[in-house]
DNA sequence: TTTCATGTAACTATAGATGTTACGATTCGC
DNA sequence: GCGAATCGTAACATCTATAGTTACATGAAA
């Protein structure tokens, strides 16, 4: 599949598609063919490729939208309440990157599989 | 204390610090007094004041930063994945709030007391 | 009545994410 | 080989949400 055509799936841009598949690519997740016929092509094991691997392939950004405004700072009272916030952040990431393991891409595959039989029943 | 004050601890502008300030204030946990001598007052038992409770005062901020980026997409494959992922997210979230429950004002009170002394002992 | 506060609307600035343009490098079909 | 198709990547532009700022009305106390 082309970046192209990639991105109107997606509804995005070509470049921003090569971005994102290029950090999957260096992660061997993807390969990708250049010129005539080119484009994007899945490189490994449905079975054995997760959730939390792609968020690791995608340099494991931020999970939290709220979180410490800096790491050790002077403040005592800042101190205070980042002590009392880690552990609570840490164990939820804990929990959710250990949720992102259990589903792999032969899941999702699956579970598209069966929208799209359910789909096309209902359209008949 | 005022606001030109709480900004200068922040390292921010007063105005800033209204805003915010004003949230805590519609759910009754601080009071502001205008005019001469004026400023920020707690008006809640710091025993029974937890950080989900600030939390909430505070619009319930959305917590995770990555997530669905439509809620009912007609696309099937980002169907699979909001299945797959909306548990996890729920999971974590009802766990990280729970920790914030389980902190109150006056926990944060007692550990910034100890590390005012700590630091008191340091400095002799 | 003056001064010192908050309350709030409107505007501006900033940073990060996203989108776009441009062009070089590579591959295939002819 | 030549030309079309495609990725790789740098540079630039745009968008958006947050934070910051200015301005002024309101209220309270000396």
């Amino acid at each position: 599949m082309t970046s192209e055509a990639l991105g109107q799936c997606l509804g995005t841009n070509p470049v921003v598609v090569r971005r994102t598949m290029g950090l999957l690519r260096e992660a061997g997740l993807v390969r990708a063919a250049r010129g005539h016929a080119g484009g994007w092509q899945i490189a490994a094991d449905l079975e054995t490729v997760s959730l939390r691997r792609l968020h690791a392939a995608l340099g494991e950004p931020a999970i939290f939208a709220i979180g410490n405004r800096h790491e050790t700072p002077d403040c005592l009272v800042e101190q205070s309440v980042n002590a009392a916030l880690e552990g609570a952040f840490a164990e939820a990431e804990a929990l959710l990157l250990a949720r992102f393991a259990d589903v792999t891409l032969a899941d999702l595959a699956r579970d598209f599989a069966r929208r799209h039989a359910q789909r096309r029943a209902a359209q008949e």
